[in-house]
DNA sequence: CAAATAAGGATAACATTTATCCTTAATCCG
DNA sequence: CGGATTAAGGATAAATGTTATCCTTATTTG
């Protein structure tokens, strides 16, 4: 069970649109040099993003990607979903119903207890994504990498921002 | 992302095993039959928790499976991970490293702050599962399952143990 | 009008999951 | 001892999902 790899491209794309100055917005081609990426398959997580309502967008020359709120205003799990999908990791075929030992027509009171536990356990994992922003990434950021590779990266993107 | 649905099923063996009385094995066909599986590719889950060491296995007529542990030492984490494996759902391809903007060489000090974040995530998710053992299944399916029903199940499943 | 862009459809390559079949070695029972 | 039953595991195939590429369309910029 393994996420897509389009989750960490996006994470890493809305990390470097939360540094964008308001206004301004990033290519898909800019995006994919940025981080070494195929630029048609990142387009369909980009697109993802946009369907979501997590992005805006606008077409032409200088057209690009921009965030649609502010980074203290969107989660990891809010970007995960949009590229994942909002479905749980447990499906239920609640298999408990083929048990030759039950009456025929035997109606379930409630969901499978196995399946409750496996859906707490995912709904931990989406509070805890739940509660990290990109505001929040960005604090650690500021702090894990050097300055003036920051600093470099700045201003590449700016350079290329529409 | 998605658990396999031999997550599921040994889950579900599981919680039949845990009702099986002391020194009693359950084959692998009685286990198909209860929950209405394809045997062949149960056994590979079957084999999952064996090769885990969570299951103590004999040959021949009246061979099969029981359980290594009591239902309060075996946790939901162990099951899981016996059948899906220990993996982390995030894998970080440390695409920052491909940014154009580094010094040729650069080596990274610590993982990627976004896959620690996920990471994270990954462990509150099993932090849950840890937390819920075999014993704490039981109780709950009691409460859930009409009495007639679980005692014919057991009924079932003691003719059919060796 | 020409160039650049996002959006999205079609398709293919690749990997994983799901399943089936077969062989081997061990165990039980008559 | 011999036949039946079982777990273990290898080989293979079908089905599904992920990753990737290509192409067309509509929009925007200059």
């Amino acid at each position: 069970m393994i996420l897509k790899s389009q989750v960490e491209w996006a994470l890493h794309c809305c990390a470097i649109l939360s540094g964008l100055p308001e206004g301004r917005y990033l290519s898909t081609k800019a995006l994919a040099e940025l981080h070494g990426l195929p630029k048609e398959y990142l387009s369909k997580a980009l697109q993802s993003l946009s369907q979501a309502g997590l992005v805006l967008t606008t077409l032409g020359p200088s057209g690009g990607y921009r965030l649609a709120k502010t980074p203290n205003e969107l989660t990891f799990l809010e970007i995960v979903e949009a590229v994942e999908g909002g479905g749980r990791t447990f499906v239920c075929n609640n298999i408990r119903a083929n048990n030759p030992c039950r009456p025929k027509g035997y109606c379930e009171s409630s969901p499978c207890a196995i399946a409750r536990i496996m859906w707490e356990a995912d709904e931990a994992w989406r509070a805890k994504l739940r509660s990290v922003t990109l505001a929040d990434l960005g604090e650690i950021l500021a702090q894990d990498i050097p300055p003036d590779i920051w600093k470099g990266t700045f201003e590449w993107v700016l350079k290329r921002a529409g």
